[in-house]
DNA sequence: CCAGACGTTGTT
DNA sequence: GTCTGG
DNA sequence: CCAGACGTTGTT
DNA sequence: GTCTGG
């Protein structure tokens, strides 16, 4: 799951809502149609920081997290997901897990739901209702030295809840505003309250809308593509 | 000891 | 079927 | 996540 | 870098 989602809004408009600082200083594009292997905004505590009050700061980031220990930057193509229930074990998570966390700012998802047969499948984007931004909990790394220097995220997933259950099992990791000072604190290594605790109440808010077959293909990048289409056309 | 993996999803 | 690229 | 490629030799 | 399997 959380292979696809959208960040519309620019660094400007995501740093006030986030009380970061705006790294990235430049305009970007709205994308509907973020996929592995591209570069987002990201929200971190500043280096040198204290405490869940610590200043932010906006950056921009390759989705995929490439372990500091791997050979080849390629190791992130598969690392876009964490599972929370297994973070803080595996090799490739669990020392950002205790001091590399991000909010990764979104207005929606997308996930395909397959059909009873498993042949056919029907994308579906999750999205607010009132335009405010998700923030999807995140881990980053920074990958290689000089020319090479890569910083990479990923996106922590858990189980499916309420009315997002229809569309698929997994579901990205959402905070709410209130836990963004605590997930974001960098005195803290030990976030097993914080992903014990998913924002139930923000999933059962969301608006679950099929939508066209556009969004598979990563080179769309429209707003039809989160446009909601017929139900004739829906399996649900 | 060294060599090799280190991940998620979904499907069977 | 499985890997790569976006 | 999905879509698209997946190979070599030799010739232009 | 660090764990697992042989």
């Amino acid at each position: 799951m959380c292979g696809r989602y959208t960040s519309k809004k620019n660094p400007v408009e995501l740093a006030e809502e986030f009380d970061a600082e705006d790294r990235i200083a430049e305009q970007r594009r709205p994308d509907f149609n973020v996929a592995p292997t591209r570069n987002e905004p990201v929200v971190r505590a500043e280096r040198d920081q204290h405490g869940p009050q610590a200043a932010r700061e906006l950056v921009e980031m390759r989705w995929g997290l490439v372990p500091f220990w791997a050979k080849d930057p390629k190791a992130g193509g598969r690392m876009f997901n964490a599972r929370a229930e297994t973070l803080t074990t595996k090799p490739a998570f669990r020392s950002a897990v205790k001091k590399r966390r991000v909010l990764v700012p979104a207005d929606g998802w997308y996930e395909w739901k397959k059909s009873e047969d498993g042949k056919t499948k029907q994308p579906y984007y999750m999205t607010t209702q009132d335009g405010s931004s998700l923030a999807f909990a995140g881990l980053w790394e920074s990958w290689g030295t000089g020319e090479d220097y890569l910083q990479t995220y990923t996106i922590i997933t858990t189980e499916a809840q309420g009315q997002l259950t229809e569309v698929h099992d997994r579901m990205p990791f959402l905070l709410p505003a209130s836990a963004w000072g605590d997930w974001l604190d960098p005195d803290r290594d030990d976030v097993t309250d914080l992903l014990a605790t998913p924002d139930l109440e923000r999933g059962e808010q969301l608006e679950l809308r099929p939508v066209g077959a556009d969004v598979g293909k990563v080179a769309n990048n429209s707003p039809e593509l989160i446009e909601r289409i017929e139900p004739g056309a829906v399996l649900l």
